[in-house]
DNA sequence: TATTTTTGTTACTTTCTGGTAACTTTAATT
DNA sequence: AATTAAAGTTACCAGAAAGTAACAAAAATA
């Protein structure tokens, strides 16, 4: 019995449990090395289990390369929902929405984000991807808009502000080690608070997050 | 003859601008498609030649990769002194040299960041990389101390900061396309002055880069 | 306990690609 | 023009990794 399955509920549960499993090893995996670096056996390796044991929950590397990115834009959507949900100002929601994007993406549970290497995805499958992204970025974008129609922004180009924050969101999974002093909520906090404060039309006059004094931010000596 | 070879130097440096020619296409697709993603047929296809020719000037493909990151390292390492040299505070050679470096790096003849996936490069290469990427940011940490000191920049961790700017500027070459609106200097420009903003003591009411008026980036649609 | 179903393994095939060897073409030199 | 060296090409080899088939172990059911 491999070490994927630690509590006990019904059959079916216990089948989905694993394939989710699978797919969050596999993101961790794909993004540290690539899709195309990342070999099947390393996965199943990490998960205490043989190759052909993936097939019976996954069809093929293609599948659980597009499951790995259908989890990383359910996170997305959920975190512009949050954002827009809760937010009063504009740039509050971005704030909002951003935070929860990317400490989920890089918390216990989160799949960590999947730089799409162009080609590996294919097909239907790699529409069906572009969509969602870039349905995410206009609505996030939408967001932005927001702020500079209600002042909390002031007046720029969406698109680059938006690439702007997703490059240094993204960035994160290059350098942040979860086993450091700094929480993935920590680490949340303060880039965001940091990355946004170029947005505002009245930027604070000092950053709050206590990261920002601290010194040391874990980082990774080795490969970014 | 293949379509490399446009004006008629000697002989030796016939042979050098071949190679920099196969390191440049090859840090294009490197970084588009990830290292393992690409193949060396891509790379001569591009070219207008066959695998076994690229082996007169490169190694094996291993080598090529190491080259195609110190070209990357060599432009940083320009970027940071020139920044170091020409601005008075220590937020402006921040600027500077962010500002060199990213158009450097999506100009013409850069050498497009490479994301480097985990193990892709190995061995004495591999910590030669690493350690120059290191000394790279370090420096440019002692850049934002700076700011801090003299004022320009208001009090922050600087590991944090410098790594939100790396991640706007690296992200750059996912969505940038050359043959857009706008220049690689446009966008440089523009990102950049938006991007530290979020560091200056005293940011400016608003953003003088043309780009953030005008409305459309020049995006990709596809795979980001 | 015997039977059946589920889950996983070992051993294999196939494809792709990095790398090499032997040959051909092009161009410089005498 | 003949000779020699350089630059590329075609044809191949070897290894790695995706995917499959046939079998074994474990667990559920009877």
């Amino acid at each position: 019995m491999p070490r994927w399955a630690n509590a006990v509920p019904n059959r079916a549960e216990q089948q989905d449990l694993k394939r989710k499993a699978i797919i969050r090893e596999a993101a961790r995996i794909f993004s540290r090395r690539g899709c195309h670096g990342a070999t099947l056996d390393d996965v199943a390796d990490r998960l205490g289990v043989t190759k052909p044991a993936l097939y019976r929950y996954v069809r093929n590397k293609h599948d659980l390369l597009f499951a790995c990115h259908e989890e990383a834009m359910d996170i997305g959507d959920k975190a512009l929902e949050s954002g827009a949900a809760q937010g009063t100002t504009g740039l509050q929601k971005v704030r909002i929405a951003m935070t929860a994007y990317l400490s989920e993406m890089i918390g216990e549970l989160g799949v960590p984000v999947l730089i799409l290497e162009e080609n590996a995805l294919q097909g239907v499958e790699a529409e069906t991807i572009y969509a969602r992204r870039d349905a995410f970025e206009t609505r996030l974008r939408g967001l932005v808009e927001l702020g500079v129609q209600d002042g909390s922004i002031l007046p720029l180009n969406p698109k680059l502000a938006v690439f702007m924050l997703l490059g240094s969101v993204h960035w994160v999974t290059k350098w942040y080690k979860p086993d450091g002093a700094w929480s993935a909520d920590d680490v949340s906090d303060a880039l965001i608070e940091l990355a946004t404060r170029s947005l505002a039309a009245n930027p604070a006059h000092e950053l709050s997050a206590s990261i920002h004094i601290a010194a040391p931010v874990p980082l990774k000596p080795g490969p970014n």
